[in-house]
DNA sequence: CGGGCGATTGATTGCCTTCAAACGTGGTGG
DNA sequence: CCACCACGTTTGAAGGCAATCAATCGCCCG
């Protein structure tokens, strides 16, 4: 599948920066770090997807990223994990012990370089979605929602969506109804097709970029 | 009027990083960086206060956090700033030249230490304010915000906003007039009062807090 | 005293949510 | 193998919260 085999376990931050690491499988659902746990571990996807959120006292829930295959997540500054993470879908992950990550950043400021790149990344992907979240309406948050994800995982014209309607709704601040609309919209207006809930259609990207007015 | 006048130039980013900066001065509005400049200096605030944002192509505004006397901003992790910075009032600033940063960080680990805590928490900020603009009512938006910034300036029992209602609408993703209305609601609430536009007195803090349902 | 800007208040609109029902699909057990 | 059920999605109708439009107020400064 995968151009290189031996890859499999090992991490990559960038190219000064590769950990090996063990493999792990998760269920569908299941929690892979919970908020406030020590954050030991840095996460890598091999296979199925992970959504990070954090709750209101009251348990309205905010999507604040999901990770694809080939991304690393879990990287955190802190001591603790500050959210929480869980498998979209039947997941297999590679973890790398944190401290593994530390020995290697103070004995090669190029690796050094890759983590605050890494970091660099997140912050700026937390800002931009703090100015969807703030600032944009409902057709114009899920038309940027398809283009980020497309860009992602994209192969040829088409798609699978990893996660659900409710999923979508809670990193973009709406409800499922609301998700569910754009998307017939979207459809309407030939920007994608839906042969399926899932599977994406990508028929005219200009159209989804005007959409999405960012 | 500060405790430690050898302090004046100094921007202190934890217990094992202090580092000597230059005096610089910024009216009303002023830019301090752009979006797409060179990240070369990192600032705190000495007196007044700066707002950081981030714009839709067509114009929208979203601030992203609020910088008070004695807090650090502009410390970015990639080679450009991917905000904007201006002064609220006129205000004064220290700058550091980022490279001293980099520098004491490679020298003492300590200090790199203080580096990353600074940034993890400015992460952890953003993802409070994805939380409040995903999933959060108006009134709660400005309960959360009144909350978050008496913390960080009250003295006794009141203060003064450093900003304009149309900076507060623009970092809770409201309106002004929205804002005004959910102050006065407070006000009726017996939370707080106003004597005038910026001047907030804290009346009852658990009334907020359970109006931030945070 | 007059002008300008920011804030407040009121009236109305409209977008998104809420409530509700139907649809489709995948899985399970009869 | 098919019927049935559960769950996710779509669609429809109604309501509500915040935006928009508009007018007034208050304050600072000239």
């Amino acid at each position: 599948m995968s151009a290189s085999q031996q890859n499999a376990d090992v991490i990559n931050l960038g190219p000064a920066l590769s950990l090996r690491g063990t493999r792990m499988h998760f269920d569908r659902n299941a929690e892979i770090f919970g908020e406030d746990e020590a954050a030991d571990y840095v996460y890598c996807v091999v296979s199925g997807a992970v959504r990070t959120m954090r709750f209101t006292s009251d348990g309205r829930r905010q999507i604040l990223g999901f990770h694809l295959p080939g991304e690393v997540f879990g990287v955190e500054l802190g001591a603790k994990y500050t959210l929480t993470a869980e498998a979209l879908s039947p997941t297999d992950l590679v973890i790398v012990r944190r401290s593994l990550l530390e020995k290697a950043s103070a004995e090669d400021p190029r690796a050094a370089r890759c983590w605050l790149e890494y970091a660099s990344r997140t912050l700026d992907e937390a800002r931009d979605h703090a100015l969807i979240l703030g600032r944009k309406s409902a057709g114009e948050r899920v038309a940027a929602f398809l283009l980020g994800i497309s860009k992602r995982l994209l192969h040829g014209t088409d798609f699978d969506l990893p996660m659900s309607r409710a999923d979508i709704a809670d990193y973009l601040g709406l409800t499922i109804e609301t998700v569910s609309r754009s998307f017939t919209e979207m459809e309407r207006q030939s920007a994608i097709a839906l042969p399926s809930s899932r599977h994406v259609v990508m028929r005219n990207r200009s159209t989804l970029a005007l959409a999405a007015a960012a």
